[in-house]
DNA sequence: CGAAGCTTGTC
DNA sequence: ACAAGCTTC
């Protein structure tokens, strides 16, 4: 029999279930990758140019059989499917809210002519709900997660498989079609906002070479991972979102006994744990999941208060630094993502989710999982006992985790030449020069926003 | 039920 | 030292 694989966020040959469950059912298989409009239209120029390389990649490793085109694919897969005589589709399946709601319509379409769909594997180690608490509830908090999810044995990749591709010509230009595009919900002056500079090769061979790479160096991850000069972070990310890698591929490489080997192995299950968070409580993609009732401003400070956090022009260096990687690189060290969302949260007393969506469209990496759940986290509205105390306080996460100001030079150009420690300080802790170059003075003053913060949180409490 | 524990903090 | 409430067993 003929089968479609419909290739979503599993865009690699190696340790793919689903792709080996299609050759194994079928004489020929037809791989199929099918832009969605209503995605595409949420992928900043990062994600984009990933995408391409990805699609890229895998299309030379099949031979350029890969069948490129773009449309609903309830439509586009029971059309196909109709007029090549294919069997079944079959592909890794996928459980955030929206690939929950087409899988569901597809499904349905393709029963109709009568041809099966099949989901096999997940993006993740486990499917939700894999693990569960003694009282047969999902987790609410990662460390007993974690302990449940880490005695659960890690299966072997398993090997590249083979099969009869059949090509058929793909109906549009991946580049054609991934070629930035403005982001129309943003401010004028964010929509303006240049491409990414600096950007990863996407695609399963380059995700390969890095998580190599990153071997080498993982043994002291643990000891280094905070300090986002050093860059000895995976940058696994993205290829862990488009599926250039499983995470099983990752522990097949990265366990081992040493500290920094675990303390990886740690993080990489916080993907798990959001996963399976937003997968057991879908309406957190857009609402809080222990809602703190919280006043946020609005109205035009507010909006401009957003610009210049999202175009680092708050004159906190520490926060302006992260911003600056962000535009320019598609990507964030986690440290930094944390305290320019809590300056976003505690010092201009926004939204979350206006930080969440500059994210998401900026970043490589944007996966609604992670970064809605991040999010929520640092606004104390996610999961995690919220301490009221917890305020990133800019000046200081500076002074701890990029003491020489390297990381701060390296992305604000205009305080490249700025010696000592005053590049740490908003203002420059009064040394002069630090305005000449054209940096910003400090939008805010932290101490007393995280009065604002506190006193907000408290008024809150008193309302509940 | 009670007790222990909770990613990353700040003054 | 602070100081809070929920999760988990």
């Amino acid at each position: 029999m003929r089968s479609i694989f419909w290739f979503r966020r599993d865009l690699r040959l190696r340790d793919n279930p689903a792709l080996a469950e299609a050759a194994r059912i079928s004489t020929d298989v037809i791989p199929v990758f099918v832009f969605d409009p209503g995605l595409l239209a949420s992928a900043g120029p990062a994600r984009r140019a990933f995408l391409a390389d990805a699609l890229d990649d895998l299309n030379r490793q099949l031979g350029g059989a890969l069948h490129i085109t773009m449309g609903d694919p309830a439509e586009v897969l029971s059309s196909l499917a109709a007029g090549l005589g294919v069997s079944a589709v079959v592909a890794t399946g996928d459980h955030t809210p929206q690939a929950r709601r087409r899988d569901a319509a597809v499904t349905a379409a393709l029963a109709s002519i009568g041809v099966e769909s099949r989901y096999v594997d997940t993006p993740t180690l486990g499917a939700p709900g894999a693990y569960r608490n003694g009282s047969g509830q999902p987790f609410k908090v990662f460390t007993p997660y974690f302990k449940a999810a880490a005695l659960t044995h890690v299966p072997e990749p398993l090997e590249p498989i083979s099969a009869d591709w059949r090509a058929i010509p793909s109906t549009v230009d991946p580049h054609v079609v991934l070629r930035p595009s403005q982001a129309s919900t943003f401010p004028v002056s964010l929509v303006d906002a240049p491409p990414p500079t600096a950007l990863p090769r996407g695609g399963e061979t380059a995700a390969l070479h890095r998580l190599e790479q990153f071997d080498a160096v993982v043994d002291t991850y643990d000891e280094q991972r905070n300090f986002p000069a050093l860059d000895t972070t995976s940058r696994l990310s993205a290829d862990l979102h488009f599926g250039c890698l499983h995470p099983r591929q990752v522990i097949a490489q990265i366990a081992g006994p040493s500290d920094g080997r675990k303390a990886f192995i740690r993080q990489l299950y916080w993907r798990e744990f959001y996963a399976d968070v937003l997968a057991e409580n879908p309406r957190t993609a857009h609402e809080d999941l222990n809602p703190n009732g919280v006043a946020v401003d609005s109205g035009p400070i507010a909006n401009e208060r957003f610009i210049a956090w999202a175009l680092g022009r708050t004159g906190y260096p520490m926060v302006d630094a992260g911003m600056r990687q962000l535009l320019t690189e598609g990507w964030m060290h986690n440290r930094v993502r944390m305290l320019t969302a809590s300056f976003l949260i505690k010092d201009l007393h926004l939204d979350w989710r206006w930080g969440a969506a500059w994210f998401m469209w900026r970043l490589v990496d944007g996966d609604v999982a992670n970064n809605i759940h991040g999010w929520q986290w640092t606004a104390g509205v996610g999961t995690d006992a919220s301490p009221y105390y917890r305020v990133f306080n800019p000046t200081l996460q500076a002074e701890r985790f990029d003491p020489d100001g390297t990381y701060i030079r390296r992305y604000v150009p205009e305080l490249a030449s700025i010696t000592g420690s005053a590049v740490l300080q908003p203002g420059g802790g009064g040394a002069g020069g630090l305005f000449s170059n054209g940096y910003f003075e400090p939008m805010v003053d932290h101490a007393a926003e995280r009065e604002e913060a506190l006193g907000r949180l408290e008024r809150s409490r008193l309302r509940s």
